[in-house]
DNA sequence: GCTTGACTTAGACAAAGTCCATTGTAGGAT
DNA sequence: ATCCTACAATGGACTTTGTCTAAGTCAAGC
């Protein structure tokens, strides 16, 4: 996505071959990929790339907040470039699909300040979970 | 909390020192530990308590449901005896302290069709985040 | 084209969790 | 009370996920 790339120039970020690969593999919607499924990816583009240059830059990205860190599964955690239009995440149960969701309401709203326990509550974060139509099916 | 041991004996559980010292550390409110810190818990009270006996005696209360899987940092895994009261949670995001929290509304019913792909939705999980009290006059 | 500091690399290290062969024991049978 | 045995506990090897560092490389400004 050079508007990614664009914005990281921007930044005073040198461009590497390296960088720009994980920036290419990190393309698309849905995109929730584990750090070695984006190092394996970034592999078959340019061999040579080795795992701390993609944590490294998965790391740097979230940093700058172009990249999300998502943990839906209790494994590794995802990387998920849709960063700039807030949604949270629909889970198959089963093979682990996941799906970016935008459901209606203020979840926030929702949390009474008597379960409050005096925090400053900033944030919320959804996961639905159910069986994609494949493993509903099965 | 001889309750679970109960219910663990009608399940055909054996009783072993080791089990009742995991049940017995896994009581409370609020409770959120990992395997290491029940494992920590577990040998102040049974010296020779092994990390194997910790991990296998979690899985099977997670299996039988009598203790909840959390994973509200994207480090260790929490366990959490709290299992039989539906509720979610509040993380404070500078020190990480948890709080059970019972927010309204129905968040399934916040989740248009449109943004369904054909799931069969069964649950949602929350994670509210913000500052503890102590971490926000900080 | 140099220069230089930022970037990449391989591999050691660490934390969290799983697996397995061996040893021990809870609890029913005698 | 003792025996038996299927189930449970153990320690250690192993795997997965992630971090760190010292040494080598190269993007980009001059
Ligand atoms: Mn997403
Ligand atoms: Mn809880
Ligand atoms: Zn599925
Ligand atoms: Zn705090």
């Amino acid at each position: 996505m050079s508007d990614l790339l664009e914005r990281l120039r921007g930044r005073g970020w040198r461009m590497t071959a390296q960088r720009r690969v994980v920036a290419e593999v990190l393309n698309g919607e849905h995109v929730h990929l584990t750090a070695d499924e984006v190092h394996a990816r970034a592999v078959a583009k340019l061999p040579e790339i080795s795992r701390a240059t993609v944590y490294n830059t998965l790391g740097e990205l979230v940093t700058l907040g172009e990249v999300l860190e998502v943990s839906t599964d209790k494994r590794a955690k995802r990387y998920d470039p849709n960063a700039h239009r807030p949604h949270h995440h629909l889970v198959c149960a089963r093979c682990g699909a996941i799906r970016d969701v935008h459901p209606t309401g203020n979840p926030l709203a929702d949390l009474p300040d008597s379960e409050r326990f005096g925090f400053t509550v900033s944030d919320v974060e959804m996961t639905y979970r159910g069986l994609c139509p494949n493993c509903a099916s099965a």
